[in-house]
DNA sequence: TAGTGGTCTAGACCACCGT
DNA sequence: CGGTGGTCTAGACCACTAA
């Protein structure tokens, strides 16, 4: 197989450096991107599972170590979950430990049970915490620039803005603003958020087929305005969490921008380094 | 090989979940173990390399293939470094890369020139700013009941701890408050601190063989005080950005606590979710 | 029991690095 | 050139899941 295919197909696709000499990419990496291809086309949907691994090595023609290792990778980017004895699934934001992924927000008593990880386990806690959602507004418009920006549409294009509260425990916590890229979410009105419980991106990806696979954010500290203070019940000048997210599809393409102010009196932003 | 070695070793070591039954590792993650009992025992120091892969397969008696999936663990852990044609090195503070694994504080306009990752690149981009570091004070004494909880010291225990005022680009950016156990940091002295130019990270690690490998933050928007405000030289009742960090050495092992309060008028805290 | 992912091996060859 | 990590293969067996 190998002195034929490994030449077949050229050029990753995954590193488009400007300017750099087109670079042969490995094998199994063209199979992660084949992959990767038929996740983005819907060919296997969030929840259902891909073909086996035998299957695959089949189908491209290459072993089962080389599909194992193109699935490995998917894995770590949590594009794919693998499941010993029933297969490897298309991640989905209906499972909880893809929901507080994008969620960092968490009580500050949590017990600060020393996880003590060996070498690299990720340790996932359930945050001990209620959160309700109340939408406060939604509404179509022309892009803002800097929605439009960030976005990446032409500017004065249609966006679907969303303006909710959101409450742990009963207290306010976050008061997001969210900008939508309107093509991409057509017949998204408050009616049909307010009919909607469940995590917003599980929203976005059964309704609108909107996969929200990765995330930059910038954190800023801020003062309250007489505005937010009210709606998020503290002084008018207190300080508040600006958590702006730009959040991507597959491809790296952007589909949404998020402002979150957040109260930090009793929550706190959790991170971790390695 | 096999049916001898495998059942060799038992338990893994590196999820101590009380109550659960002595689980068998997999041999490549006993192979972990012993590397990483390598590593934490200072056998092979940072910037040196370790043994080839053929080298410890012969070693410890298993083939390539199985050091090479525990290598690829500690390398994904960021504990070490794989170099072709060269070798695999023990990570340390010394390179850029780790440097800024543990400084998010970026600039605001970093050109956002969308990077657009495939499925799970890194993408780290040398901020560009320049950071100066000035010591305001740095003292031993008796651990403070919280310093004692987060540095699993017992009350009244040693400590050092040090405030120093980082300028990004000439401007006051960071007033940072540490807290390190003193048993580990003898002789760490304002003058020490003083002479040395660099990461505070690479200090500890030649001087005191004490290597940070991850840290857990939090982190909260707060009121900047008279005296913080003063250091900093902004207005009382400013929002700054508190990062709050313990981090730790092998064995999740907690080694400072810092807190971090941080300018974010022309800064930013970065972080990348997936 | 059949099918899936998970582990381990042994060997081949490639790409890269320093000498 | 020799040594290192990087890729790929083929086959064996194990652990887990579901029918």
């Amino acid at each position: 197989m190998n002195e034929a295919s490994r030449n077949a197909r050229r050029d990753d696709g995954a590193t488009p450096v400007a300017g750099a000499a087109p670079t042969f990419a490995p094998l199994y990496r063209q199979i992660r991107e084949l992959l990767l291809r038929g996740l983005q086309s819907g060919e296997w949907k969030p929840g259902e599972a891909i073909p086996s691994e035998v299957e695959l090595a089949a189908r491209y023609r290459v072993s089962q170590g080389t599909v194992r290792k193109a699935i490995d990778e998917l894995a770590a980017a949590n594009l794919v979950v693998r499941r010993q004895g029933r297969g490897t699934f298309v991640a989905s934001h209906r499972e909880v430990r893809t929901q507080f992924r994008f969620l960092r927000l968490r009580p500050d008593e949590a017990g600060a049970s020393a996880g003590s990880p060996g070498a690299g386990s990720a340790g996932e806690a359930a945050p001990g915490m209620v959160m309700t959602s109340r939408v406060l507004e939604c509404r179509r418009l022309r892009a803002p620039s800097e929605a439009a920006r960030a976005l990446g549409l032409r500017a004065g294009e249609a966006v679907v803005t969303i303006r909710r509260l959101l409450e742990a425990d009963g207290e306010p916590a976050v008061l997001d603003e969210i900008w939508l890229p309107g093509a991409r979410f057509r017949g998204l009105s408050a009616e049909r958020l307010d009919a909607w419980h469940g995590p917003l991106y599980l929203l976005f990806e059964t309704e609108f087929g909107v996969r929200m696979i990765g995330a930059i954010e910038r954190l800023k500290a801020v003062v309250a305005d007489r505005s937010r203070a009210r709606t998020l019940q503290v002084a008018e000048g207190s300080a508040l969490l600006l958590v702006e997210r730009i959040s991507h599809t597959y491809g790296g393409q952007p589909v949404e921008l998020r402002r979150g102010y957040c109260v930090t009196r009793r929550h706190h932003y959790h991170n971790e380094l390695s």
